[in-house]
Formats: C-alpha cells, sequence, structure tokens
RNA sequence: GGCCCCGUCGUCUAGCGGCCUAGGACUCUGGCUUCUCAAGCCAGCUACGAGGGUUCGAAUCCCUUCGGGGCUACCA
C-alpha cells in the first residue's frame, strides 16, 4: 500500500524568505499538488535569538502572495498542529528526556569555552574535529556533582559506531560513517531543542513522507536518522529525503543583497509577478523536458517530478526572470493586467484613483502591454495622459527647437484642427498627407517631432493611439506650447 | 584539514551508449518589420573541465585528477 504523499515546506525564519527558500517551497507545493498530496508550511522557529514574528507573519504572506496554498499549517491549522516550533516545546522535552532514560542521549556538561579549547586542539593534531565523547559515561555520582557546581547541562545524542546509509531521491545512495558524525547536541542548557531533534520529532509526528528541503542540509541527514532510530521509528516509515541544489547568485557564491536581490519583498515592488517568480524559479534546477519552459502554475503541477530535478547548482539570472515577466505581463487579459497596474498607479501618484482615470487607463494599458517586462514600468509608461505639469524632457527640448521642427509642429497644428472625429485613424491619416506626402519628410523625423511635443519624450506609446487617448485639446495645447520652446 | 555533494554554450537546461558534425531558452550580435520603444520573425556566436580506461561506438559507464560548493555550532 503506497502512504499518501505529505511534503513539507520548514523555513526558519531569521528574515525575509529568500529566492532559494522560495524555490524550496515551490517544488515542495508542486511535488504535494503532483502527487494529490498534503502540502505543510511549518516554521522553525527554536532559535528565538534570529526568528522574528514579524518574520514569520512576512513568510506566511509572501507565501500566500504566490500563491502556494498550504493544506496545514499557520492559520489554517490541521490535524497534527501546532505548526509553529516554538508552540511545541513539550514535546521535544518529552522526547529528550526519553532518549535520557533509553541511554541514546547523555548529559553533556562540557562549556562552550572548553569545547571551543578542544576542537582547536583537535584541528592542531589534524584529527577530525567533533565532540570528543568525554561526557558519555558520567556516572549518576558525577552528574550530582557537575549540578552542584551549578553547571547546565545540554542533552546530547550518542552516535554508535557503524554508519548510516539512505538513498536520496536526487542524489542516490549516500553514506556517512559514524567517525564523522559526532555525538551532536538535541537540547541546549536552558531545555530548548535545536533544529536536529525538532525537525526530525516533527517530521515523524507529522507523518511526512518526503523531505525536500536545501541541499546544505544534505550532512545533517544521519543525525536526524539517528533521532528517528531513537524514536522507535521502524525504517520504512522514515521520510524520503530529496535534497535540492542551490541557487546561487550571478558570479560567485552565494545568493546576496549585492548580486540579484535576495528578497522575494523586492520582486513583489518591482513589478514582477509572482507566477513568472513561479515559472523562473521552477526552471531552475528542474525541467519539463521537450524544450518547454513557458508553463502555468497548473501545468507546473501537472508535470512536476522529483525524478526531473538537477543534482547541479544554478545560478540565478534577472535577464531571463524578466525576459519570463514580460512573457507573464502579455499573456494576462485586460481586467488582470488593469488590476495589478493599478496599484503601482497609485503608489507613483500618477494616478489618485478616480473612476476616470481607472477608464483611462484601461483604455491606455493595451498599447503597453507589449512594451513593458515589469509592472513598475507602468507608471512612467502613462504619466503623460495624466500629468498637470506637462514638460518635454531636458534631453529631447533640443529634437524639438529646431526651425525643422517647428516647421512639422506648425503644420500638423493646423491640420489637426481641422479633425472633426479625433480617431487614431483620423490622426494618422491627416499627418501623414500633410507631412510624409505633401512636405515629403521621412516618418520617423517628422513623428519623431510631434511625439516629443506630445508625450514629452522620443520614446512612448505609439504616437496616434496615445493622441486619442490624450484628447484633441490637450495635444494642440501641448503642440502650441513646444512651438513656444 | 576531514567528510559529503556537484561539474554540457556567458547563464538556465535537453541529453540517461549509437537519433549529437550536441537541441531549446535567456543574453549578445546582425537582419527583416516599423511613427519611437517594444513585440514578432529570421540568422549568427559560443559548451560536454582535464587525463586515462570499458566498448565496434561515450556527453552518457568506471577510475584518477582539477575546479566549485556544503557541513564540520548550545544556527538552520
Amino acid at each position: 500500500m503506497v502512504k499518501a504523499v505529505r511534503v513539507r515546506f520548514a523555513p526558519s525564519p531569521t528574515g525575509d524568505l529568500h529566492v532559494g527558500n522560495i524555490r524550496t517551497a515551490l517544488f515542495d507545493w508542486a511535488y504535494a499538488r503532483h502527487t494529490g498530496g498534503t502540502f505543510i508550511f511549518r516554521i522553525e522557529d527554536t532559535d528565538t535569538t534570529r526568528v522574528t514574528d514579524e518574520y514569520i507573519a512576512a513568510a506566511i504572506d509572501t507565501l500566500r502572495w504566490l500563491g502556494l496554498q498550504w493544506d496545514e499549517g499557520p492559520e489554517v491549522g490541521g490535524e497534527y498542529g501546532p505548526y509553529l516550533q516554538s508552540q511545541r516545546l513539550d514535546i521535544y522535552a518529552h522526547w529528550a528526556q526519553k532518549f535520557i532514560e533509553q541511554k541514546d542521549a547523555y548529559y553533556c556538561f562540557c562549556t562552550s569555552e572548553e569545547l571551543e579549547a578542544r576542537r582547536e586542539a583537535q584541528k592542531a593534531a589534524n584529527v577530525a574535529p567533533g565532540y570528543d565523547g568525554q561526557c558519555r559515561d558520567l556516572s549518576e555520582e558525577q552528574i550530582a556533582a557537575f549540578r552542584s557546581e551549578g553547571r547546565q547541562a545540554v542533552v546530547r545524542m550518542r552516535m554508535p559506531d557503524g554508519e548510516t546509509t539512505f538513498v536520496d531521491q536526487i542524489r542516490g545512495e549516500i553514506s556517512f560513517d559514524h567517525k564523522f558524525v559526532p555525538d551532536f547536541v538535541l537540547a541546549r542548557g536552558d531545555g530548548s531543542p535545536l533544529y536536529t531533534l525538532a525537525v526530525a520529532v516533527d517530521d515523524i509526528s507529522m507523518k511526512v513522507t518526503h523531505v525536500l528541503r536545501g541541499e546544505d542540509l544534505l550532512s545533517s541527514t544521519p543525525r536526524q536518522i539517528r533521532v528517528y532510530q531513537a524514536m522507535g521509528v521502524k525504517e520504512e516509515d522514515y521520510p524520503t529525503f530529496a535534497h535540492l541544489p542551490f541557487v546561487m547568485g550571478q558570479d560567485n557564491a552565494k545568493l546576496s543583497k549585492r548580486n540579484g536581490e535576495v528578497s522575494i519583498a523586492w520582486y513583489r515592488d518591482k513589478g514582477f509577478l509572482p507566477e513568472a517568480i513561479c515559472n523562473y524559479l521552477a526552471l531552475l534546477g528542474w525541467s519539463p523536458g521537450d524544450d518547454v519552459e513557458n508553463i502555468t502554475m497548473k501545468q507546473l503541477t501537472e508535470l512536476f517530478t522529483v525524478e526531473r530535478v538537477n543534482s547541479s547548482p544554478a545560478r540565478f539570472d534577472m535577464k531571463k526572470l524578466e525576459a519570463i515577466n514580460g512573457d507573464k505581463i502579455r499573456a494576462l487579459t485586460l481586467d488582470e493586467f488593469l488590476e495589478r497596474s493599478l496599484p503601482f498607479l497609485k503608489s507613483a501618484k500618477v494616478i489618485a484613483g478616480s473612476q476616470d482615470e481607472i477608464a483611462l487607463v484601461n483604455s491606455a494599458l493595451p498599447i503597453i502591454q507589449e512594451r513593458i517586462t515589469r509592472l513598475d514600468e507602468v507608471p512612467a509608461m502613462l504619466k503623460f495622459l495624466f500629468t498637470k505639469s506637462f514638460a518635454v524632457e531636458e534631453a529631447s527640448l533640443s529634437k524639438v527647437s529646431d526651425a525643422a521642427s517647428k516647421d512639422v509642429l506648425r503644420r500638423s497644428l493646423t491640420e489637426l484642427e481641422g479633425i472633426e472625429e479625433w480617431t487614431h485613424d483620423s490622426i494618422e491619416a491627416a499627418l501623414r498627407s500633410s507631412l510624409i506626402e505633401e512636405l515629403g519628410l521621412k516618418p520617423r523625423i517628422a513623428f519623431g517631432s510631434v511625439r516629443i511635443a506630445v508625450t514629452g519624450s522620443t520614446i512612448s506609446p505609439p504616437l496616434f493611439e496615445s493622441m486619442e487617448l490624450l484628447g484633441k485639446t490637450v495635444c494642440l495645447e501641448r503642440i502650441s506650447s513646444a512651438l513656444a520652446l
């Protein structure tokens, strides 16, 4: 019988979720959806010095925004909650105590300073650094003696001789000789749990069947398996592991704030679409094959399998993300495009949000949809339609103030004044016959001058459509004032 | 240092012994189209880290080597 798949995304929010976290979340989610399984969202906040409530809230918000809906976790609950490790402390304490009783773990009274000193000595002696087992076989009397000195004990797991072998779904069989897996700490001196304890206990008690996570956790796997053993879990009930390759920065190693922004919030502000981020991230370390690249979230869930996940690290490429974002923007319906553009227009103060403004934006969006890569470009593109204080941009001034341009503008003015029905077709017809045919000018020269006068820039959406949207009165005003420059 | 992972165009990747004189995408370059900018279309550049094997045949299997990364915490 095949167990129903249960996958978890379990970040430790010590900062804003970054690109690597999201890629992991995406794969976890896609795998759960592909298999018809359950997607669990768990917060690993055992390091209270680094995890804050704000980061936790931000993580929840980010996942929501990306559309990675979880079936169990914060805010939605679930049968195996709570889903914040800080609320499960008693569970970990219970197991730590049990391990002590079973002699799988022991109290260790070595202080950080002592350990540090011994590690240094090991390094100097060219021995693999790690806990030397000094407190492994303390007698009751010795323990009592340490306690009476006021020393606090950590709970340390006893690593038996031998090796741990497991099959990673992405990398194949991997084994670790316990000689290189020293006894590790399960709980701090104050009794609070460490990652290795909490993650293993939770994966088992939440009945997680598949652990897809970053490859930085690969070498902690034997420790986790050791905890399963101490918990008395049967081998067939261990989760299946799959360690995802890293997502790295542009040139060198780790993704950092310097090369390619890492915080998802930044991408959101820049006008990247969640579906574009997901599509792009899905391609980092995974490929659907068949030369397919542009896929929807739904297709991702249909196509995603761990078998097709790569084992080698991937570099993050902003250019490609932008290309995909552009594709996704072009694929938007007008309604969607409008809805998503409005917040950017408002925050850029291009519009206040009146019905009239929104109607005008709605008419203007089609002509810029294929011209932008990010939503935050919308305000600059449409600003000329709304600005109260219109002025030709500095760099283009000289291109409309020369004699030839003035001729063009003068002629345009008279032609345009005569137009009865102000549409882009009639505007184009009027300007073509007068400027191109009669004056014999090159279109790019003639229309270039008009463009600067009307939009204020050498770059704009299509001229005649823009003029239609602006309206006859405004166009004539702007051309007149350009003549005065 | 030790252990572990990884290695195809600049980047993401396809490839799982013959279909590969290595395919696609992004980037870049040139062209077409054109009212600017885009979009679209066409063309071009550029890769199996190196060395040994195995095999009739290797990007694909094995070994070595070099390079990159992770871990080596009372972080995760």
